[in-house]
This record gives structure tokens, sequence and C-alpha cells, in this order.
RNA sequence: GGGCCGCUAGCUCAACUGGCAGAGCAUCGGACUUUUAAUCCGCUGGUUGCGGGUUCGAGUCCCGCGCGGCCCA
């Protein structure tokens, strides 16, 4: 249920809802000011290895000969004849064909490694200065720097976020290899064969006998100094990112980590994992608006899936107990810090256990992840201290609501007139259409969820937001529903799932007049899973937790682009 | 959707109130057999995001557009 059921507060969009008080997230990214959208292009162009001279331009602003007069793509094409950049990708593809003049291929086939830099650095660390090893190794790795002392050559290789030195004397290097060597540039993917040995200085490397081109680069690398901080030129040209900044390496290990966590905390629970369609008939299992793509054969149109919900709780009526999916889910809405188009979802459903049991789940999740990603449960998140320890605190909505206002009175039964008057006290607008579910939901997000900063369960929300969830056992007004805060956030939302079939129709009949008045988010009926329900459901503990948070958490990250390697950005423009 | 900031060489950044667009790194050429931001010498490299406008003169001021960041709705 994570993504499911979110009562969407006014207009925001809610992935899973941000922190910001009432205010709906959907911003979008366009325009504003004018900023980078150049340095695309700069590369861009250069690629093109079209007429260009080769070696070191010399004439002046002479352009380049071109073959062909007419060239369409004027544009692309002639701007960048002459600029820097188009010189240095000129000079390395002389540099390629150099190479396959002596013989030597380029973009070789295939190559076999005796060891990874990370394995020779913690098998041969501890060498002491100026001694050989008297082992041979055979490594791999990009050329990010490299140092020419006459005769002598200090390469720079990293393979997976690690560097090794190369220590190349050109007495030691076979011919081939001294060829190569002049040839060679940052950026480079290169093979090496030598003895391990620790350099005056004591700094551990390969002393090389021969060397093996891997794979040339013909575009430069960032400055080898201050590196790639353009953000849109993290984001558009992650493998620059990867290859230059540590810090995104960082990330993105600890995102795998965090998967790894979840997924085996999951199984070890007898969880089985499962793959349900990307491509439903009718969106559900969430209130978001979704994509729609067409299926030409069908000639149907389809929705991306904003929520896996609704197919899982179908494998439970097929008789598999104990289920998740760890998966993206879609939803077409604004852009921002913490919302991405595309994000990573975890959802799971248990027979037989109730909200109750799944707190208890997602605590053991969170917990899992922080140790396997940081072997910690107390880390710090833009500055403040978080303990993911638990158990967490859990409050009922309707309470934080009444603190908050101070609207003691304040109840799910209360008279609309008098939540309004509430909403109206607080600043916090609304629309008319709204039931005093909504409103006291509204309240709420603007309000309180902001301020939780130590995990909270936030239990109990209104039967009007969240359709999908049972009522609760001693008051039907509100269902066993609860979302995680934690730092002001959203990271889970779960219930004990409604398993009625004819309340669940009641849910889906109001969810959809909601939709005919126009809200665009509002789920639709959706007959097959009702037919699914009607044939009977065990109960039923229901979750889902927001994974991209969760890494922005852990990770210590303010803006969701940061934890996904290729983010939803606008097209690049010639 | 609004506000603010930013966009200058491949990368990272300068350019006071409008007055010849610069530096470092990288590239290219040269020297150098223990460097690690190597060092030294020399040379290149620009449609200042795009389009208009004002001005004798615009990176700079005005308008519009584009892209990104932050904040807000």
């Amino acid at each position: 249920m994570a993504g499911r059921a979110r009562p969407r507060p006014a207009g925001p969009g809610r992935v899973l809802r941000d922190g910001a008080p009432g205010h709906r997230p959907r911003v979008r990214a366009r325009r504003r000011g004018p900023h980078r959208g150049r340095r695309d292009h700069p590369l861009r162009a250069a690629a093109r290895p079209g007429p260009r001279r080769p070696g070191p331009s010399s004439g002046v602003g002479c352009a380049p000969t071109r073959p062909h007069a007419p060239r369409r793509h004027v544009t692309v094409e002639e701007p960048d004849e002459e600029s820097k950049l188009a010189e240095i990708v000129a000079g390395r593809r002389a540099k390629v064909e150099q190479l396959r003049e002596r013989g030597v291929e380029p973009y070789p086939v295939r190559f076999r490694p005796s060891r990874s830099l990370a394995q020779v650095r913690a098998e041969h660390e501890g060498l002491p200065a100026g001694e050989d090893s008297g082992v041979e190794v055979t490594v791999a790795g990009r050329v990010v720097g490299k140092r020419e002392l006459g005769r002598l050559t200090f390469l720079v290789l990293r393979e997976d976020g690690t560097d090794l030195q190369l220590f190349c004397p050109a007495a030691a290097l076979d011919g081939a290899s001294r060829e190569l060597l002049e040839l060679l540039d940052a950026g480079d993917w290169l093979g090496a064969t030598g003895e391990v040995v620790a350099t005056r200085t004591g700094e551990l490397s390969v002393k090389p006998a021969s060397l093996t081109l891997l794979g040339k680069g013909v575009r430069p690398l960032p400055d080898k100094w201050h590196g790639l901080s353009d953000t849109e030129a993290r984001f558009r040209q992650r493998e620059l990112d990867l290859t230059v900044n540590a810090e995104a390496r960082r990330v993105f290990a600890l995102r795998t980590a965090v998967l790894g966590a979840l997924r085996s905390e999951m199984v070890d629970r007898g969880f089985v994992e499962v793959e349900t369609p990307m491509l439903h008939p009718i969106p559900g299992g969430a209130t978001a608006k979704p994509f729609v793509t067409h299926h030409n054969a069908l000639d149907e149109d389809l929705y991306l899936r904003i929520a896996p919900e609704l197919y899982l709780k179908r494998l439970i009526a097929g008789g598999m107990p104990r289920v998740f999916e760890l998966g993206r889910v879609f939803r077409n809405e604004g852009m921002s810090t913490r919302h991405n188009p595309e994000f990573t979802i975890l959802e799971s459903y248990a027979a037989y256990d109730d909200y109750h049991d799944v707190m208890e789940l997602t605590e053991a999740l969170l917990r899992r992840a922080a140790v396997e990603a940081l072997g910690t449960v107390e880390f710090s998140y833009q500055g403040r201290e978080v303990s993911l320890a638990g158990p967490y605190r859990r409050v009922a909505l309707l309470d934080l609501v009444r603190e908050a206002t101070g609207a003691s009175d304040l109840d799910h039964d209360t008279g609309i007139a008098r939540v309004r008057e509430v909403c109206t006290d607080q600043g916090v607008g609304f629309d008319d259409a709204w039931g005093v579910g909504k409103l006291l939901l509204e309240l709420y997000e603007a309000l309180v969820e902001h301020t939780l900063w130590e995990p909270t369960f936030v239990i109990d929300y209104p039967v009007e937001v969240s359709p999908l969830a049972r009522r609760h056992r001693e008051r039907p007004e509100v269902t066993e529903r609860f979302e995680l805060i934690v730092a002001g956030r959203e990271f889970a939302n779960a219930f004990s799932e409604l398993t009625d079939p004819d309340d669940q129709r009641q849910r889906l009949e109001s969810q959809a007049r909601a939709k005919d008045a126009g809200d665009e988010e509002a789920m639709a009926v959706d007959e097959p899973y009702l037919r699914a329900m009607e044939l009977g459901l065990p109960p039923i503990g229901g979750l889902g937790v927001g994974v991209d948070r969760l890494v922005m958490l852990l990770g210590d990250v303010a803006n969701i682009r940061d934890v996904i390697l290729f983010p939803t950005l606008r097209p690049e423009r010639g």
C-alpha cells in the first residue's frame, strides 16, 4: 500500500507526498533562468567525426575544408569546427588512426585482468617504499591521470572507484607498449601486466612490462582537480559524474546496498518476490495521475502503473500468502527536488497480518537498510540527527491535528462547518468538495507532517482518503492505516487491507464519482480486482515504502536527482 | 504557476560603476627516470545560453525565450 492510497491533498503531486505543509509539490522544473542549457551542445556537436582535420589545428580561424558543400544540420556541424573541443576530439581521432596504422586495435574484444585494482591494493597494502613484491598481475581500468617525466611516466588507473598508479619507466616496457604510451590520454581504458611495486615515495603501483589499449576515448575528461560540478551536466552525463566524482559513486553504491538490504529482509521473512504488470488497463492502487500510452495491435490505451498494489493483492487471493515487489512506478505529476516522474517503490502483502504487524516489518526494513548501507542506525540528515533504532512513536492523526490546532473538540464526526472554520483559522485552504476526512488530512499535512523529525507512525487515517484500507476494528470512521514519517517526510504508507468486496465496491464507486467530478487523481472502479476480492481474501497487512527517499535519507542527500542514476530531465535540444 | 540565483574556453572560474574577454587545469610543441593538482618553457583555444532592443560602444543595461538550481504556491 504504500503507494496506494494517498489521499492527495488538494493538488499536490503526491508522490509520497512531500513534506511541505499543505503545499503541493508539483513544481515543474521547467524554465527558469537561463542556465545550463549550453554545455550540452558543445560536447555533442563535436562528437561528429565529420570533416575535421586530424591533428592539432594550426590555421587560425581557417575553417577546415569540408568535403561536401551543403550540409544540413548546419547548426550542429559547423559552429564547433574550430572550437577547442573539436580540436581535441580531432586530435584524439587522429591518434586512433595512428594506432590502427601501427596494428593496434583501439577497440579490442575481451581482456582478462587477473586482479581488480581493489584486490591489488588489499593484497599489497603496506608494501615498503622502494620495494618490489615479486608478484606479477594484470589489471585494467580507465586512465584518469598521466604524468610524464622524461622517459618515466606515471599513469593513474581507476576501476570501480579504486585508483592505482602505473609506474612506467620506458626501459621496463616492450616496444609496442612504449609507442602506445605516447598515444595514451586521460580517459582511455587500459590494461597492464607487470610487477606490483612500491615507489620511493611509497605509492603502491604496478610496473608494467606491457600495456594493452582496451578502449580509446576521443572526448576529454573534466578538469582533473575541480572535477565536474555543473549539476545539469552531472545529471545528463552521469557517466562523467561517476567517473570523476567519488560522491556520486558513494551515493549509488549506497543505493545498491539499500536495495539489497530490503530484498534480503523480505526474503528472510518468507516473502516471495514477484513481478506484476507495468502496463495497466485501469490505473489503480494509488491516487495519482498516470502516464497514458497506446498499444497498437490492441488499439487500446494503457497506463504506466502508478502502483502494483491491486495486482499484488490478487496474488494473495490466488493463494500466495506473502508477496513483495520492488520496482518502478510512474506518476504524471510535477517534478521537484523530491519528485521524479518514475521512482522505486517496495510493496509487500502478507496474509493474516494487520497494520501493527506491518509497523514491526517497517521498522525492521529501515533498520536493516541503515545497517547494511551505513553500518549504523544512527546518522545525520541535513545536519540533524536521526535514529532508526525504534520502536517508533505511534500517534493518531486526529490527536496530532487537535494538538496542532488547539481545537480539542475536533473529531471524525465533527460537523463540516466547524472543521472548515478551523481550516480558515489555521490558514489552510480547502475545496468545497472535500469532506471532513479530507479536511482533517489537509490540516495534518499542512500543520504537522513536516514537523515530525523522529520516526513516527501516524495512524488511523480517515476512510474518505483511504479507499483501499480496512475500517478500524473499533472506529468505523477511520481506517487501520499508517504512514511513517521521518525527517518531516513520508517514507511508508500501509494498512490492514480492505478485504470486504462490497465495502470496496462502494469506496471505489465513491472514488469514481470524484473522478467524474474532475478529480484526475481519483481511482476508477476496477472490476477485475473486485472479482478477485469476491473470491475471498484472508486478512492482509500491506506496505509500501518509497525507496528513493530512503536512499536520500540514508545518504544524506537533498535532491532526489542525486539518488536516481538518470533522472527525468527536459530533453536536450540542439 | 510565482520569486530569486545562475549560464563566459573542453573543465573550474575571473572581468569595478558599459570601454580591446582573462586565469588555472586540460589540449598542442619542447625539457625532465620516483611523480602523485608533478615542475619548467612556449603556443593554441571564445557566437560570453539563444533572439531582439538601448548605446559611439553590451559579458555587463532593457525585453522575450531556453535550460538548471534554490525557495514558494
